[in-house]
DNA sequence: TATTGTATGCTAACACCGTTAGTTTTGTCA
DNA sequence: TGACAAAACTAACGGTGTTAGCATACAATA
């Protein structure tokens, strides 16, 4: 076989692209191999298993959403850039599901190196909150609010759990943002007063 | 093999105290064979797949989750019955997070028996609501918001997402509640109004 | 230019998984 | 007692991730 000098590179981004083409459910390490023309087992001189494989994804989706997000929220302040926050968050779990799936399923408890990729997806939210005159610690507190809100919405949309009334799915989605927003602003009153 | 007259309840039953101990995870046809005494290929007399296997396994801890959250909500009226509500939900993840997670790897897409299962899950929160006056409509999306909070906040927890910062869980965990009981007391004003 | 070393690929195999087909055993009921 | 259905079996298939050991091509060094 004429070697083609294959790099860890690329087989990140070729796994990236067939799980959003063909599903992350569906990914298996052989498929990958022979989309790149090369044996399963080949694939083990660039990585050291499939659950790294998978990590070294995750921090690509990770860091893919912060990106979007701090797009989104650029120049915006208060409301405005929490709605847009969320837009961003919501358009990514919709556009890129398979990406997003990749994040839900990393196990953040293990490795530090992804303890910090947490700190990629908590900072464009303490961004967009900067603009309430809010305590760090209630800052701490209403990220978590706003990640629950959102991941909640978007997996159990995701997984079919909302077809049960006829009422528009987007307008309950506005509702839960007006929700968070509400929130804000309630806890605002309570660090002032 | 002295034939033991094994029946589909014993197996189900089986795997979910096999599920509890040793988690959804590694949970797998030939070793729940092997605790039962029998070959993998023989469970085939009882159940179709493993699939559906997994979807019996959901309808009972859809069912456990239902009957844990009417009981907390008994006799409780408005922000002291969400709170009940949000409380039998959360402990549920907590104490049974494996058969928790069966839940929500439930696709709720395919067949009508889960779909009405969707509504098993419902009813809880639609009968904790009820103190409030709110348009049909409202609850059908204050519902969706409720799940989305409960689900997306036990799961970033379960996955280790709340570490980041040395703030109380429980903490974040009021607040939360907090919120959507506004948004509640909110979207009375808006039906009154 | 020749050699040596390393990175990249290979083959073969292992242990696991869900699943199917075909066969034997066992218990029950007529 | 004989027949039949349910419950178990064996053997196998194709799939998964993974490891060990061997070949080969390329790059740097003598």
């Amino acid at each position: 076989m004429a070697r083609q000098g294959l790099t860890r590179s690329d087989i990140i981004a070729a796994a990236i692209e067939m799980i959003e083409s063909e599903g992350l459910h569906s990914f298996s390490l052989r498929e990958l191999a022979d989309r790149l023309h090369i044996k399963a087992a080949s694939l083990y001189n660039h990585i050291k298993s499939s659950d790294e494989l998978h990590t070294e994804i995750g921090y690509y989706a990770i860091s893919e959403l912060k990106k979007a997000q701090l797009a989104a929220i650029a120049g915006k302040e208060r409301s405005e850039a929490i709605e847009a926050l969320a837009d961003a968050y919501y358009r990514f779990g919709k556009d890129r599901p398979e990406i997003y799936k990749v994040i839900l399923s990393l196990p953040m408890v293990k490795n530090d190196a992804i303890h910090s990729a947490g700190f990629d997806i908590v900072e464009p939210i303490m961004t967009a909150m900067a603009g309430y005159h809010l305590t760090r610690e209630q800052m701490m507190h209403l990220q978590r609010v706003f990640r629950s809100i959102m991941h909640g919405f978007l997996s159990q949309e995701e997984a079919g759990c909302f077809r049960q009334f006829p009422v528009d799915v987007a307008d309950s989605y506005r509702i839960a943002v007006r929700g968070f927003i509400l929130l804000l602003e309630n806890s605002e009153k309570e660090a002032r007063g």
